[in-house]
Formats: structure tokens, C-alpha cells, sequence
RNA sequence: GCCGAAGUGGCGGAAUAGGCAGACGCGCACGACUCAAAAUCGUGUUCCUUCGGGAAUGAGGGUUCGAUUCCCUCCUUCGGCACCA
């Protein structure tokens, strides 16, 4: 009875021959959703894996490249369910953001509205790939039950002291209409990450976070897993060089004029306060070189330097101030610019030699970095050194290279950075200068000790890093819930008041003038402290800032007491898996980490690092070799392959037609390989075999055995080191070994039926669809095959039974011998010898040498 | 200028641990099927060749019996940083 079922079963189904993914695909998806096959739950008894891949904005429509960051890690989840994992693949939207404010302003669709209908348009799209995403966990940042929480963490961390406000010059996007972290200022003409168009300095009051708190822990990626290429990206973005800080002192003439000291009564020799005034601390990496500053320069808006210009010089400095402030930073920037600079009339003291030395200004020493004041060291620094000859500026050696003697160097021509010992520089000469940096420099070392010992200067390290600049002047993002009262300053919204709803009723202004700004009533509120009017702050945050905690939210989307389940905490951080692409190394990672360590130190979560293994994907380019984009009219649309050749065939091709690592141009060709593969999988499963039977031979069955599970070891490593091409290209050579085994007769043997049952685990990941119609209905196997444990690897099974071994003869191939397996080296060196065209190249001689190389090849030398 | 990544057929790419370079696929060529085309299936496909072979993984050197793989120098492309004291 069950017999005669099974048979009938099996001939209804090679009936239906023809493949038709577009019903298999949507039939399983259904069921998939119904049985609730992907939802991810709690389960102490098995390990967890938190896989998950960067979240989309909600353009509109999912292009390719989606397709391309989440396909790929998609099948590895799906491979570590199958190892055995509780896997956590969870999916959401990066809602807020300026294109949907700026779309309002050209036709006046709420962004509110036109985001959450592109959500539902592109989880639909989504839904199409039949990736393992548990929906039930969606997270949307725009949502308020989310920007609840973004508003939280504002007020934790301003609690915590990591959120200041401050004026600065800060950079302006003229066309987005707001301020942009420095992360967010791109390419030589410094131009704006969203939209190109180059920023803009304004000086403005705005909101930062702390981050260069964190700078030298976000330098250290111990026990982290994360590619070299984003360690090295995030490295030199922080750049943390060592040195020292020493104070130089303003000249007492110099003071008494510029600060009226002496008209306030204290005299030269007098002690602080007055003293503190004078002081001009300069950062420098090589304050071995101290000796030999003749000179000062300032930055233009360095703030000392209207108070210290003599009268006589004014008009210059106020000249070169002007001209200064007009130029934009590029043209500043230009390397190959000639130095420029003008005299203040003011002359500071050098405090390691007493030596009173000029002030200038120049636009090479910039107020951001450092104390915005340098000393000039013209014979060791090659900026210093064109400055020092334009302007006929003494330069002094201390430092002379190693081997020459006596004499000073007459090294008139260029500064010199190299080694050597440390002279004209007091009891210091003598002291060995190598290139090290820091205090691995013997003469950095003992300058530092000097200093400190001395009181005029300290060990001190300066970052290239700054700040992060969260306020945006626009409508569509969280609101930064803060409260000004004209008494108390200003103040978080009680966390009882949150979140800080965003108004429905605004206007939009075709300038991009912020409509929180506009609304007539939104930011009138009350002091939390006193509970007199005040006002709100009408900005809103960085949608880093949202980025920054996606993957907490993910953990318990609905939850209202907090910004996530404690238990679900527990059970699934840290991610285990985060995939993405690498142009956000020195964005989103570095925010996200600094994130995670300031969420660490204000005790809401643990551990030093949110993601435990980071990989990149490459990009998918147009057919042409560019960068897909609407306006080349180049992009390629996942939705039209998907109706054309199905999702799984879509799936099989992008893993296989790039690697996933480097990304490639796209070709709409290349993809009916994978399209035949998929359909020839469907053949060998469903087809009826129309040949005559004969038996499969042992060696048919054991070649079988072997190249499966040889397969099977292949995919697997693949799996694991995320090679994702080379799995599918296994598959499809094993499978054209089966069509070879089923032309010899090996239908119907167990080893035929366990290539069959591997076969479709392997695939599985890949066309989930196809193998779960295959296994269920085709081999009647229980449902579901993603629940199915990976096969385990025969390594029996992959030893060949005699082995054919290249024999090389002074380095070229020129015979091929076929021993056992397990023949000795001895044995083999013998075989080889054996072989007539061996003894032909050795001519009667002996041979030198012969090397039998991991029994993989013999190598001769004669 | 500094830092990093990558250079393999017409194309995408493959090559455990230094061991037969070019797996797998696209494309192309030829053949089968067809009245024909498409689809499908089969065969071939790095280059040169006097058919013995020879050359070849960006270029040149080195280590080695043996190098796509390790080392040095250089070239090209891409990415990042750039007067950072």
C-alpha cells in the first residue's frame, strides 16, 4: 500500500515536468509565513547566532544592490540554522533622512506618509527574494515607538556628559540646508556625502557628541574580527600622534602693550594670575626640535592674535584675517600652495632657550587641530622651512644626521626629518634622535622628561578625530528633546514626556528652512525646572544617531519600557555576524562602536564591542562599468529578473557572478547560467529516466560517493569563510557529475539517494524555494527542509582510491604516473623512475634529486 | 605626498599548506535535434607553433627542486587621508 502510494506519488510528479518557479516560490513563501518558519524565539538549548546586515533606507523601489548585501548573508544564515544555530536575521528601515523631506518640499507629500509607503512597496519587493528575515521584529527608525528611544539615549547621554553644546565652525551643506559631521564631508573638495555639492564653513551653535573621548579605545580592535582594510580606514581617521605640549609665553613687552598688564599694575616680575594670560601652549610631535623654534605662527582666527598685533601692523593682520576667511577650505588646503603670512609685531619667548622669537600668522596652521598654534621649527620641518626662506626667517639645526661631523650641516636647501643626535640644544646635545615616534624616540623621550621636570610643557597626544556634530537643521528626523528656559539653560524633556512628537502640520518652505523652526506653537514648552515658558530645541538628529542602536531594536521592536528586553539582551548580543558595505568604515561602524562604549559606561549594556565579525561586500556596477544610477540609466531592477527567471535562479547568480567581497559589473547574460543550473537541478530530480537501466558499476557508485562528499567538504569551508561563488560553482560541477552517474545507471542506489538528500541541503541556502519543492514533494522527505541539520562530511568517502601525480623534470611537467592511494614515497619515487619518459630526459644519469612533494607530485632534478 | 586594496583567457572568476594555472559559468565556434528559429543536448575554446614543443598569472629581480601564492624594486587601477604641527 504505502509502496504503490509512494510510486504513484512520484509519477504524478513527473507529470508535471516543466519548472515553474514563479508558483513553487509563491506557494512556499505563503506557507513559510504562515508556519512562521523564519521567526526567531528564545532557546537556552541551542546556541545563537545574530546575523545581521546593514538596513536599507526606504528609497522606493529595492534595486540590485540589495539584493547583492543581503542575499549573500541571507544563505549563511540560513547555513548556520542548518549547523544547528538559533538564528537571529532580522530586517528594518533607515527612515528618516533628507530625500523625503526634500521630495515634500517639490510636491507636498508628507515625508511621514511617503516613507511609510515606500516601506510597504519594499518589504513586499523584499518579500519576493524569500530570504529568512523575521518580519515580526522589523524595526523602523521613523516610527515613534522607535525615536522614543533615539530621544532616550540623547538625554542618557547628556546625562552621562557626552552630549555638550558649543559654537564652532561647523560644516554647511548649502543644498541639504544643514550642518554635516566632519565623517560626513567627502573627497578633495570637501563636498557634501548625501548629495555632492562642496560644504561651507558657518559658525553656529549646535549639539556634539563626545566622541573623541573615546578615540583611544575605538583605535583598539582586540577580539573583534573586522576586515583590515575598515581597521585601517577607522585608524587613520582617529590619526593619534604623540608629543608634547609645551607653553610658550608672550614676550613681556609684547603682553604689557597687547593686554595692558602693566596698566593694571602688575609688574614684570610678577607671578599669576596675570602669568596664565601670557601662556601659549602649542602641541608638537617633535618637541626634540624645540632648539631650534625661531619663530611662531597663529592660525588667522587663532583668538590672541587681534589682542597682540601691534598698531602698526593692523591693517595688514586684519588684510590677511579678511582674505583668509573668504577662502574656502580647498583653496586653503591646496598642498602645493605657496605659504603665505604676515607679521604681527609680536615676539613670544621660546622657554627652553629664553630666546625671543616673532609671532606671524599664516593660513597653513589651522584653529582645528592642536592648540592652533604652532612653533616653527624651520630646519627640521620641510612647511616651516618654505615659510622660514620666503620670509627670511633665521634657521637653526639641532638635530644633525648621524656620521657627519663636527661642522653643523650646511643643509641650506630643505629641512631635515631624518635621524641623528640632538645639538645647539644645551644639556640635551648629544641625545640620539632615530625615526620612531612618540617616546620610542630616545630624544622625544628625554625632551618630555626635561619639560615636565622643568614645568613648561607635558607629554601630551592629539587626534585628527573630532567630536561628533549631531544637530540638523531639517524636519525629518528625531527631535533633539532638550528644553531652553532663559533662566536654567538648557535642560532634557522629562523622560515621562517622551518621545518629542514631530508636528503633522507644517509647512514647507522651498528654501529647506526647518519647519520645526516655522510651526507656530511646536516649540513653545515649559522649563522641566522652573515650569515657566521655554522653548525646544528645534533641531533634530544625525539618522546616524538612529543607525547607532538599529540592531537593539531589532531584539524587542514592540517593547515600551525600554529601548529593549533585558532578557533578549542576555540572549542574543552581542551580533555575532554584521555584513555591509565599506563606505560607511569611518561613518556609521565608528559612530555605532563609539555608541556601544558610551551605552557601556552610562550601565546599559555590556561588553566593549557591538559587532563581533564585520564583512564587506563589494558593489554591483551598471553593465557599463559605472556606478548604477537613475539619471545613466543603468540600474537594474531585481523585480523584472525575479518575474523572468524566479528567485531562485536571482539568488544562484548573485552569489555566483562576482565575489562578494570585490562586487563587479552586472551581466544580464552571465545570468543564464545560473538559470540553466537551477532548471537542470529541477531535470535530474524530476525527469523521468528515459534511458535503458543498466546497473551502476561499484566505481560509478564510489566516484558518486566521493565527489559528493568532497563537495559537501568544499561548501561547507565556503559557508564558513563567506566564498560564496565558489559554492555555487561546486554545486553545479557536482551536479554534473550526477548526470553522468545517472547516465551509468546509479538511479535507485543508496548512493544516488544520499547524493540526492545532500544535494538539495547544500542547495537549500542558496534556492530555498526549488530544494523545499523537491525535498517535500518530490522525495517525500518532512517538511521543512530548512529545518533539516547540514550533512556531516564522509572523510572516508573523499579518499581516493590511487592517485595520478604529475612528474616534473627540472621544473616542467613531462609524464604523469598513477599509484595507490597509499603508496609510500619510496613506492612512488619507484613508479616514477619507472616511466619511460623519465629515463629518456635522465639519459642513463643519475638524478640529483627527486622530491615527492605531499604525494601530490614528483619533482626531478637532473 | 602618505596609508590601504587589487592586477590571472574575449568577460566574471577558480586554484587546502609553495606543488598539473585557467575549475565553474558567460561569450564564441562547430555539431545534433528542427522545414526553420528559439530552447535543449554534445564537442571545442589562454597565446604562439615548423606539431617536437615553446611562452604565459601587471613588469623586473630574488628565495626554492618547484612561485598566481613568500621577499625586494617598479608600473597601473581603485579607495581613503592630505599644510594635522
Amino acid at each position: 500500500m504505502a509502496v504503490k502510494k509512494a510510486a504513484s506519488k512520484s509519477e504524478s510528479s513527473w507529470q508535471d515536468k516543466s519548472y515553474n518557479p514563479k508558483a513553487i516560490e509563491s506557494k512556499w513563501q505563503a506557507k513559510w509565513e504562515a508556519d512562521k518558519l523564519y521567526r526567531a524565539v528564545i532557546d537556552e538549548s541551542k546556541p545563537k547566532h545574530y546575523a545581521l546586515t546593514m538596513l536599507p533606507y526606504p528609497s522606493g523601489d529595492l534595486h540590485i544592490g540589495h539584493w547583492f548585501s543581503m542575499i549573500p548573508p541571507d544563505t549563511r544564515a540560513r547555513y548556520m540554522r542548518m549547523k544547528g544555530f538559533n538564528v537571529l536575521f532580522p530586517m528594518g528601515f533607515d527612515a528618516f533622512g533628507l530625500p523625503a523631506e526634500n521630495a515634500a518640499i517639490k510636491d507636498g507629500v508628507h515625508p511621514m506618509k511617503r516613507t511609510f509607503e515606500n516601506i510597504d512597496r519594499m518589504r513586499t519587493q523584499m518579500k519576493t527574494m524569500g530570504a529568512m528575515f523575521d518580519w515580526e521584529r522589523e524595526a523602523i527608525s521613523a516610527d515613534p515607538e522607535y525615536y522614543k528611544w533615539t530621544e532616550w539615549f540623547f538625554i542618557k547621554l547628556y546625562k552621562a556628559g557626552l552630549a555638550y553644546r558649543k559654537m564652532s565652525a561647523v560644516d554647511w551643506c548649502p543644498n541639504c540646508n544643514t550642518t554635516l559631521a566632519r565623517e560626513q564631508v567627502w573627497g578633495d573638495d570637501r563636498h557634501c556625502e548625501r548629495c555632492g555639492t562642496p560644504v561651507i564653513k558657518k559658525d553656529l551653535e549646535q549639539w556634539f557628541f563626545r566622541a573623541t573621548k573615546y578615540a583611544d579605545e575605538l583605535l583598539n580592535f582586540e577580539g573583534i574580527d573586522w576586515p583590515e582594510r575598515v581597521k585601517t580606514l577607522q585608524t587613520n581617521w582617529i590619526d593619534r600622534s604623540e608629543g608634547a605640549e609645551v607653553n610658550f609665553r608672550l614676550d613681556w613687552e609684547t603682553a604689557a602693550d597687547a593686554l595692558g598688564i602693566e596698566e593694571k599694575g602688575i609688574g614684570r616680575d610678577d607671578a599669576p594670575p596675570a602669568r596664565e594670560l601670557v601662556l601659549i601652549p602649542v602641541f608638537t610631535t617633535r618637541p626634540d626640535t624645540l632648539w631650534g623654534a625661531t619663530f611662531m605662527v597663529f592660525s588667522p582666527e587663532h583668538p590672541l592674535v587681534d589682542k597682540i598685533t601691534t598698531p602698526e601692523n593692523k591693517a595688514a593682520v586684519q588684510e590677511y584675517k579678511d582674505q583668509a576667511a573668504r577662502q574656502t577650505e580647498i583653496q586653503r588646503g591646496a598642498v602645493d600652495k605657496e605659504k603665505t603670512g604676515v607679521f604681527t609685531g609680536a615676539y613670544a619667548i621660546n622657554p627652553v632657550n629664553q630666546e625671543r622669537i616673532p609671532i606671524w600668522i599664516a593660513d597653513y596652521v589651522l584653529m582645528s587641530y592642536g592648540t592652533g598654534a604652532i612653533m616653527a621649527v624651520p630646519a627640521h620641518d620641510e612647511r616651516d622651512f618654505a615659510f622660514a626662506k620666503k620670509y627670511e626667517l633665521p634657521i637653526v639645526f639641532v638635530i644633525q644626521p648621524v656620521g657627519a661631523d663636527g661642522d653643523p650641516p650646511a643643509q641650506e636647501m630643505q629641512a631635515y626629518i631624518g635621524p641623528g643626535v640632538m645639538v645647539n640644544s644645551g644639556m640635551l646635545d648629544g641625545t640620539k634622535v632615530n625615526t620612531e615616534k612618540g617616546r620610542k624616540n630616545p630624544s622625544i623621550a628625554a625632551v618630555i622628561d626635561w619639560l615636565e621636570q622643568k614645568g613648561i610643557g607635558k607629554e601630551s597626544v592629539n587626534y585628527r578625530y573630532r567630536d561628533w556634530l549631531i544637530s540638523r537643521q531639517r524636519y525629518w528626523g528625531a527631535p533633539i528633546p532638550m528644553i531652553h528656559c532663559d533662566v536654567h539653560g538648557w535642560n532634557p524633556v522629562p523622560e515621562n514626556q517622551l518621545p518629542v512628537l514631530l508636528p503633522e502640520d507644517v509647512e514647507w518652505r522651498p528654501t529647506g528652512e526647518s519647519p520645526l523652526k516655522l510651526h507656530p506653537t511646536w516649540k513653545n514648552t515649559t522649563c522641566p525646572v522652573c515650569g515657566e515658558a521655554a522653548v525646544r530645541e528645534t533641531d533634530t538628529m544625525d539618522t546616524f544617531m538612529c543607525s547607532s542602536w538599529y540592531h537593539l531594536r531589532y531584539l524587542s521592536p514592540k517593547y515600551d519600557k525600554a529601548p529593549f528586553d533585558d532578557a533578549e539582551y542576555n540572549y542574543w548580543m552581542p551580533v555575532d555576524t554584521y555584513t555591509g558595505g565599506i563606505e560607511h568604515a569611518t561613518m556609521h561602524l565608528l559612530y555605532t562602536r563609539f555608541f556601544h562604549k558610551a551605552l557601556r559606561d552610562a550601565g546599559i549594556v555590556e561588553g566593549g564591542e557591538p559587532m563581533m565579525q564585520l564583512r564587506n561586500q563589494g558593489m554591483v556596477l551598471g553593465e557599463d562599468g559605472d556606478k548604477m544610477s537613475k539619471s545613466k540609466g543603468n540600474v537594474i531592477a531585481p523585480d523584472v529578473l525575479v518575474k523572468k527567471y524566479g528567485a531562485d535562479s536571482v539568488r544562484a547568480y548573485i552569489l555566483f557572478f562576482a565575489r562578494w567581497e570585490m562586487g563587479a559589473p552586472w551581466d544580464s547574460q552571465g545570468i543564464e547560467g545560473s538559470v540553466r543550473w537551477v532548471r537542470r537541478v529541477w531535470s535530474l530530480f524530476t525527469d523521468p529516466v528515459s534511458f535503458a537501466p543498466i546497473p551502476a558499476s561499484d566505481e560509478t557508485k564510489k566516484t558518486l560517493r566521493r565527489k559528493l562528499h568532497q563537495t559537501l567538504r568544499r561548501v561547507t569551508r565556503n559557508f564558513e569563510q563567506f566564498e560564496f561563488n565558489t559554492i555555487v560553482s561546486s554545486l553545479m560541477e557536482l551536479m554534473n557529475e550526477m548526470y553522468k552517474a545517472r547516465e551509468a545507471g546509479a538511479v535507485g542506489t543508496p548512493e544516488w539517494k544520499e547524493a540526492q538528500e545532500i544535494y538539495l541541503k547544500m542547495m537549500a541556502p542558496v534556492a530555498p524555494h526549488i530544494t523545499e519543492e523537491l525535498w517535500t514533494n518530490h522525495l517525500g522527505k518532512p517538511y521543512s527542509i530548512h529545518t533539516q541539520s547540514w550533512p556531516q562530511v564522509d572523510e572516508a568517502a573523499t579518499k581516493e582510491d590511487s592517485i595520478e601525480l604529475p612528474i616534473q623534470i627540472n621544473g616542467k611537467v613531462r609524464d604523469k604516473v598513477i599509484v595507490p592511494a597509499d603508496a609510500t614515497d619510496d613506492e612512488i619515487k619507484s613508479a616514477a623512475l619507472a616511466s619511460e619518459t623519465v629515463q629518456k630526459y635522465l639519459e642513463g644519469k643519475e638524478p640529483k634529486k627527486i622530491i615527492v612533494a605531499n604525494r601530490r607530485l614528483v619533482s626531478i632534478v637532473v
